[in-house]
RNA sequence: GGGCCGGUAGAUCAGGGGAAGAUCGCUGCCUUCGCAAGGCAGAGGUCGCGGGUUCAAAUCCCGCCCGGUCCA
């Protein structure tokens, strides 16, 4: 460690309260405790657990614990927080929320924007799934904990840093009953930042960590932490992490935490299952407590993105279901959690049904992919006789079919290191890549005139730089790429010059305008195609309130999962768990409502705590904007997003909007189309057009057209039938019998006519003509000992090429031979028949 | 966001350049007092869509669409 950071761990408290500090005898760290006798650090694998059968301090339930907790903090002037979502939202780096102060990175650790109180004091459910497969094995390893933590954030004002964070701790923990307690000093790094902390240990467990975090990531500074550099930052945070469920444990003295955290979860488990293996039942007791949370915070079950994770949870509690046998659906676990929990999180209830429905989905999603997945493991070991290690990674990696489930059929080894076999597949296609175009970066500043008038059309500026056919400008109207939505075109005039714009991107702070032209630095006039820009106004506009409509149709689920939007049409990629099919319509109507409704529609830029404290971390519909400041465009009772798009002034300019699609992106995420104001009516009219087309060709009325082409499409299967018999029929009449065979010679003949007519003791050559290549197709019955292979080959020698089977055989090529050809196909036929019947 | 697998009858799937198949289900008949089962007969397919290669494509190549799955 730093001498700088050793020396900030020396602290006073421990003078004072009469400990020492010791290094371990066994893995060198140095520790603080108050027990003269003890020679080793207190932390696992250095000692093991001395609290289990002997619990320590005060017994309490998750419950009371957090409230001990929060309490206590309160007591001391922390303001107590509302937990965060367990989907990041407001973070484009991580899915999960993993930790208190994830919550407020990067923004606030970072000092660009103030806490939302200081100090503070929450209880964070925080999902890990770095160590799934110990779930449920090691007694102790949980997929979502509640990591408890009070933060300081001492900028220009001091709050408290080391010295009281200990003591605060200690007196917390003192007055839980909890001794023996260890301070081990050890380093911390993550998200960027780093610093020196005390693990904070008692009976061999660890129940919090003490972080002081000064340090952020720094390529050039002087301190190193997990191999990374790290340089001091003006701002010093006070980051803990108490274990609300290590401390549940330690209380309690059960033999793992889960005994001590959800036993009503596991008795109901152990009830309803055949085979008792408590392995199985904590990790599904664990597995249900982590998905109650994760689904009612809106994750929405897919094949890729944060909702993997969710299936993926999914599917083991599934998977370990079976396998003891348990009897009832996921939910009656789940919803045993969520009664428990609703106390301190009634938003869990509230989110109940759609949870029961999603897990239904999902567990029938399950099942019809393990039965597949049976299925083809049962045909491929009958065709194949023994399953490969390849074959068993394959069957995992491409159909999702557990090597278990393969156990159940063949006799198969699992190698242990299944997994890294699985992730090595994955590396090897992964090297490939890495060739990412970086854009030019300009130390050029545009100022963007966009937001300040969205309705201006022409503006005067400077070329400030030009380069190649990309000019850049000390001010511009024109809207740059971004946000989904496309950028302006339009015009730049020099001199009495005119020059087109194609296209705008921004590239750091400066606007690059590409033209077609040439243009000189200094005076130019510029104006946008309004009509492609105003039309791109409404559709962003329409795109907000069909998000609305979609959530208060959906459900508040309903989260923006990507937007693309250009003058023409709109879409909106939304999270939701199954098809969108009739609630389109009510999208639709809900989404016109607004647009009559004729709301304003504000755009303000806000201090981002603000914004979040105003509208919640529904604003980051789009993915978090960088920056303290951020652009809020809000309808009023309606939606209110972060984005940075051009946006009309009111619902009522939208006119109307059309959903004209719904497609499915991939699973989880649905994808409305829609357009809006002119281009709804003219889609409409094209609609209209078209099917007016349609009824004229059939002759029949608009409303009528369906039922038409229904009949048409029912006649001609009809008709083909028939036809089909008919040429039976003509192939009949025009046998010849040839010393008892029957010779059918009949052109364009169709295939299933040809086989209907070899039945016995016949031979067809039926020739047809398709553009400039012809094709002869010589069959014979079974019970006929002709090889058509034969003669196809030799006459497909003077059209092109030829083949076949015994029984039936085609040579084709160019037409002006055919009939030559068929003449001699005819002679073979009658010839080899000859010879037949000499034999 | 990336990798892998797939799309053939109502369902589950085989075939993998030269007549579109199996099993289950469906319809009718036989057998039965009736049902189940069995027997016989039959209906049901733009082989996902669009290009290309070829004398010939469900089959090979390319693009798209749809689905599954694993990983970040």
């Amino acid at each position: 460690m730093h001498p700088k950071l050793e020396k900030m761990l020396q602290l006073k408290f421990f003078s004072r309260e009469g400990f020492i500090r010791r290094k371990c005898e066994k893995c060198g760290a140095y520790f603080w405790t108050q027990d003269e006798k003890q020679k080793l650090c207190g932390d696992a694998p250095c000692v093991d657990y001395t609290f289990i059968g002997n619990p320590v301090g005060k017994k309490m339930n998750l419950h009371e614990m957090r409230e001990a907790f929060l309490s206590f903090f309160e007591r001391h002037n922390h303001t107590r927080l509302k937990r965060y979502p367990v989907v990041a939202r407001w973070r484009d780096d991580i899915y999960l929320t993993i930790a208190s102060i994830a919550d407020f990175q990067p923004h606030v650790t970072s000092g660009e924007v103030p806490p939302p109180a200081n100090p503070l004091a929450i209880s964070q459910p925080s999902i890990r799934l770095n160590d799934l497969e110990e779930v449920g094995k090691s007694g102790r390893h949980l997929t979502l904990f509640e990591m408890m933590g009070h933060h300081a954030f001492n900028n220009d004002e001091k709050i408290y840093w080391t010295e009281e964070t200990v003591a605060y701790c200690h007196e917390f923990l003192k007055e839980l009953g909890i001794d023996a307690i260890t301070y081990k000093e050890a380093e911390w790094a993550g998200g960027g930042n780093a610093g020196a902390c005390f693990e904070v240990l008692s009976h061999g467990l660890e129940v919090a960590t003490l972080v002081f975090m000064n340090l952020k990531e720094d390529e050039g500074g002087e301190y190193e932490v997990k191999g990374l550099r790290y340089s001091e930052m003006p701002l010093k945070i006070v980051d803990t992490g108490y274990g609300l469920e290590r401390l549940v444990w330690l209380v309690n003295g059960s033999k793992t935490v889960y005994d001590a955290i959800f036993p009503y979860a596991i008795e109901k488990i152990e009830e309803g299952a055949k085979e008792v293996q408590m392995e199985y039942i904590y990790a599904i007791a664990d597995h249900a407590r982590c998905l109650a949370f994760m689904l009612a915070d809106g994750i929405v079950p897919s094949n890729s993105g944060a909702g993997y994770l969710a299936r993926l949870i999914i599917r083991r509690a599934l998977r370990f279901m079976s396998k003891i046998g348990y009897r009832d659906g996921l939910f009656s676990i789940v919803n045993e959690h969520i009664n428990y929990l609703s106390k301190d999180f009634p938003e869990l209830k509230e989110e109940s049904k759609r949870i029961e429905e999603i897990l239904e989905i999902e567990t029938e999603k399950f099942y019809s992919a393990m039965e597949k997945g049976r299925a083809m493991v049962k045909r491929y070991l009958e065709k194949e006789g023994k399953i490969s290690i390849e074959k068993l990674i394959e069957f995992y990696d491409s159909h999702g079919i557990h090597p278990e489930i393969v156990r159940e059929i063949a006799e198969i080894d699992i190698p242990e290191d299944f997994e890294s076999m699985v992730a090595e597949r994955h590396l090897k296609t992964q090297k490939k890549e890495e060739k990412m175009e970086r854009s030019k970066e300009y130390n050029i500043e545009t100022t963007p005139l966009y937001y300040d008038d969205e309705y201006a059309k022409q503006f005067d500026a400077k070329v400030v730089h030009i380069e190649g056919n990309v000019a850049i400008l000390d001010k511009t109207l024109f809207y740059p790429e971004g946000g989904g939505q496309q950028s302006d075109t339009g015009y730049l005039m020099q001199n009495g010059k005119k020059v087109r714009v194609k296209k705008v991107e921004k590239a750091g702070k400066a606007i690059l305008h590409f033209v077609d032209g040439e243009l000189k630095k200094g005076e130019v006039e510029g104006e946008i195609d309004w009509g492609r820009r105003y039309a791109m106004m409404r559709h962003h506009t329409a795109t907000h309130v069909i998000n609305y409509a979609a959530r208060s149709v959906l459900g508040s689920h309903i989260w923006q999962a990507g937007s693309e939007l250009n003058e023409e049409e709109a879409r909106l990629d939304v999270t939701h768990y199954k098809r969108i099919n009739e609630e389109a319509r009510e999208i639709e109507r809900i989404a016109n409502e607004v647009v009559r409704k004729a709301l304003p529609v504000e755009k303000t830029f806000m201090r981002r705590d603000e914004a979040e404290k105003k509208f919640g971390f529904r604003l980051y519909q789009g993915g978090p904007p960088k920056g303290r400041i951020i652009r809020v465009v809000n309808i009023p009772g309606i939606d209110a997003e972060a984005c940075g798009g051009t946006h009309v002034n009111n619902t009522a300019e939208i006119g109307m909007i059309k959903i004209i699609g719904v497609e499915r992106v991939q699973d989880g995420v649905e994808r409305l189309r829609f357009c809006a104001g002119e281009k709804a009516i003219e889609y409409m009219q094209r609609q209209e057009k078209m099917l007016r087309e349609i009824a004229s060709v059939l002759g029949v009325q608009p409303e009528k057209a369906g039922e038409a082409v229904k009949k048409v499409v029912e006649e001609r299967k009809r008709l083909l039938k028939e036809v089909e018999k008919l040429q039976e029929k003509l192939g009949e009449k025009a046998a010849e019998e040839f010393h008892g065979i029957k010779i059918i010679v009949q052109d364009d003949l169709m295939p299933s006519a040809i086989r209907e007519l070899t039945k016995e003791k016949t031979v067809v050559i039926s020739s047809s003509k398709k553009g400039k290549s012809g094709l002869i197709t010589i069959a014979c019955s079974k019970d006929l000992s002709i090889d058509c292979s034969k003669i196809a080959k030799e006459i497909g020698k003077m059209l092109g090429g030829g083949g076949g089977k015994r029984t039936i055989a085609q040579a084709g090529g160019k037409v002006d031979r055919l009939e030559e050809a068929k003449k001699k196909a005819i002679e073979m036929v009658k010839k080899e028949l000859k010879e037949l019947e000499t034999d």
